[in-house]
DNA sequence: TAGAATTTCCGAAGCGGTTTGGATATCACC
DNA sequence: GGTGATATCCAAACCGCTTCGGAAATTCTA
C-alpha cells in the first residue's frame, strides 16, 4: 500500500492525503479523519526512503564503534550506550545505524556515511584525547556529539560526559582515608580520554596527601577479565604489594577478585578495591550492601542524554554546542575497609 | 555532488556515469575509467536514499533486540553477534539498522519495519520455544533468519543455532563421570529455546545413567551476575548441597564462583563448575588452562554465518529454508574436579 | 559497399513521497 | 449581488538515482 493506492481509494489527491497524515492545517478534519481511519486499516507506512529523498533527512543517527581490529574486544559498554540512545531515537522518529570500524578506515567511513547522505548525524564513541575525527566531521559538517571528551583541542563541539577526573579523585581520597598508601590503579589505555582523566583524578588525590606517585603501581590496558586478572596478580607478588586497587571498570575488577582470593586474601578485609561501575545492566552491583565500592554514573543514562542533545543540534543548526558533565556517585560497598598496615 | 552534477562535469549523461558506476558493460572502457576518476576526485558516492527508492531495495538488514521493559537487561551476547554480523554486512555493502523493542510492541515493530520498507529483512534474536514472530514474519513476507530455534513449529524456516542440547548433555556426563551425582543447573529462562534444549540436555544426561531429576537443583532467570550468586548461595545452603554446577554463561559463573568463594570453598575442588562460553571477547575463557571448563561456541562467528544466511536468502527468495547447527567444543579448565563425596 | 550487427551513448520514465503555486468553493460583509 | 477573505483541495515539479527503449556511430559480413 503506498500513497498512490491510498489516495485514489479514497477518491483524494496524494497531496491531500499526505498533508492529512502530516498534520497541516489546510485540510478539513472531517476528511483527515477519514483518510487516518484508511490508512490505519490499511497499514499504510510511508516509504522512508522515499520520505527522506524528498525531505532531504533520513531520520537515522550513525553509530560508529571503534574496534582495533576485526574479531577485536567489543566495549560492552557500547551495547548498554546503545540501548539507552535508542530509547530517544525511537521516541522521535529517528532509526539507528550502526557499524563497527577499525580505526584505520574511520577517515573514510564518516565521509562516506556523509556523502551518501545515510544519516543525519552522529555520535562519536570512544574518544582518544587529541582525536583526529573531531576536525574531520567540522570539516565534512556532520552534525555530532562525542560520548566523553577530547583533550588537546580549544574548539567548541558537543560532548556529554561523566566527570572521570573528580570521580577518580574522590575514590582515591576515600582510600587514602582508610589509611591506604600503596594503591594500585588498574586504568583503561591512557590514549583514550577517560583514562587519561582518570589517572589525572588518581594523580590530583595522591599529590594533595603528599603521596609519592609510583609508575609501577599503573596500569593501562583494554579493559577485559584476564587484564585485571594477571595485572593485579603480579602486582600482589612485589614485595611491598599495593594494599588498595582502584579498577577502571566492573569487568576488569572480576579478575583483580579472581586474583586476591586466588592469593588467599580478603577483600574488604586484606585489600580494598574501588571500582567505577558503569550500571550495565546484567551485572547490578546495587544491593542492599554493593559487593564493590565503586563511583557510579549509569551509561545507558549518558545514551539517552547524548542522543537527546544530538537531536536537538540536528533541529537547530545554529545552536551552540552543548556539554553536560555528569558527576558520579560513590557508593560505598564491602570491598573497602581500613588499611591493615597501619 | 550528486549524479548531475558529475554527469555535467563530465559532459555525459546521467544514464552512462551510473552505468559506467556501476559495472554495466554497455559502456567503453576509457570513459568508464574517466568517471571513475571524476568520481573518485570529487568523492562522490551516490544518495543511498535515492538509491534504493529506484532500485526498491535497502540495503540495510534490521536487528530487532528484546527487552522485557525499557531500561531492562541487555544481553551481552547481542553486542557480540551484532558486530559479527555488522562484519558481513559491510563486505557485502549492507548496512545495519538496530532497533530495542518491548516484547509487547513486537508485533507492530516488525510490520512497521516492512510497510516501510526500512530493511530488506531481519535477523531474530532470543527466540521462544513457541515464538508467535515466526507466524508474522511469514505473513508480512520480510525474509528472516532466526539466531536459534523455535520447537513448535514443522514449518521449515533460516535459522542458525549451537547444538545446546548435546553440549549440556556432553558436560552434564563429564560431571558424572567425575563422579557428581547432585548438579545444580543454573539456566536462563526456560520460555527461550536455548535454555530450554540446554535442560532437556541436562536431563537426557541425567536418565541416560539413571540419576533422578531433581527440580529444586535447577534454576531459571535473567542471566545476571546477582542470579549466579544468590541462587548458587541459597543452594549451598542446602543439607544436601550440590557438588557441582552447570551454568548457563560466564556472567551468572562469575555469580556462583563469588558465592562458593563466601562458602570457604575452592572451585575445582570442592564444587565443580562447567560454564557454556559464548566466547565474549572481553571475558576470554581461552587462557593455557581456562578457568571455567567449558562447553564454547563462539557468538561472533554465529553472527557472521547468520548474516551470510540472511543475504543469500534475500539474493535468491525462492531458495529453500536453511539451517546450521555449529556443535561447541568442550574444553577442560580449572573449574572441574572429582566429587569429593565418593 | 550495402546492410546487418555491435558498440556506445542518451532521453525519459519511473521509484514514492513532499511541497509549491494555484484553482475552486464557501463564507462573511457591505 | 459583488467583493474579498478563507477553507479546502489539486496538478505538477522535485528529491537523486536506476533502467527501459531507442538512436547514432562504428565495425563486421557477404
Amino acid at each position: 500500500m503506498n500513497l498512490k493506492e491510498l489516495s485514489e481509494n479514497l477518491g483524494l489527491s496524494q497531496t491531500t492525503v499526505s498533508r492529512a497524515l502530516n498534520g497541516y492545517p489546510e485540510v478539513n478534519e472531517s476528511t483527515r479523519h477519514r483518510v487516518q481511519q484508511a490508512a490505519a486499516l490499511g497499514n499504510y507506512r510511508p516509504n522512508i526512503r522515499a520520505m527522506s529523498l524528498a525531505t532531504g533527512r533520513s531520520m537515522t543517527i550513525g553509530h560508529v564503534i571503534p574496534v582495533a581490529s576485526q574479531g577485536e574486544v567489543v566495549n560492552p559498554i557500547f551495547a548498554e550506550f546503545v540501548a539507552g540512545a535508542s530509547q530517544t531515537y525511537t521516541q522521535f522518529g529517528y532509526e539507528l545505524q550502526l557499524s563497527f570500524t577499525t580505526t584505520q578506515d574511520e577517515q573514510t567511513i564518516y565521509r562516506t556515511l556523509a556523502a551518501k547522505r545515510a544519516v543525519d548525524g552522529v555520535i562519536l564513541h570512544s574518544p582518544l584525547r587529541d582525536d583526529p575525527r573531531l576536525k574531520l566531521l567540522k570539516e565534512i559538517g556532520l552534525p555530532f556529539v562525542v560520548h566523553g571528551r577530547v583533550c588537546d583541542t580549544s574548539e567548541a563541539y558537543n560532548w556529554i560526559d561523566m566527570n572521570n577526573r573528580s570521580a577518580f579523585k574522590q575514590a582515591t581520597q576515600l582510600l587514602i582515608d582508610l589509611g591506604h598508601r600503596n594503591i594500585a590503579l588498574i586504568n583503561g589505555q591512557e590514549q583514550l580520554t577517560f583514562a587519561w582523566l582518570r589517572r589525572c583524578g588518581f594523580e590530583d588525590a595522591l599529590c594533595e596527601n603528599g603521596i609519592a606517585i609510583n609508575p609501577e603501581l599503573m596500569t593501562t590496558a583494554e579493559l577485559t577479565e584476564p587484564y585485571g586478572y594477571q595485572t593485579s596478580k603480579a602486582l600482589l607478588r612485589r614485595e611491598d604489594p599495593p594494599t588498595a586497587f582502584l579498577v577502571s571498570s566492573y569487568v576488569v575488577a572480576l579478575g583483580v577478585r579472581r586474583a586476591i582470593g586466588q592469593a588467599g586474601l580478603t577483600i574488604g578485609k586484606d585489600v580494598s578495591v574501588i571500582i567505577h561501575d558503569d550500571e550495565l545492566s546484567y551485572f547490578d552491583n546495587g544491593a542492599a550492601v554493593p559487593q564493590f565500592t565503586a563511583t557510579r554514573s549509569s551509561v545507558r543514562q549518558a545514551g539517552m542524554l547524548a542522543a537527546e542533545m544530538l537531536l536537538n543540534q540536528i533541529d537547530d543548526p545554529g545552536l551552540f554546542p552543548q556539554n553536560t558533565l555528569l558527576e558520579s556517585t560513590l557508593t560505598i560497598g564491602s570491598s573497602t575497609g581500613p588499611c591493615k598496615l597501619m
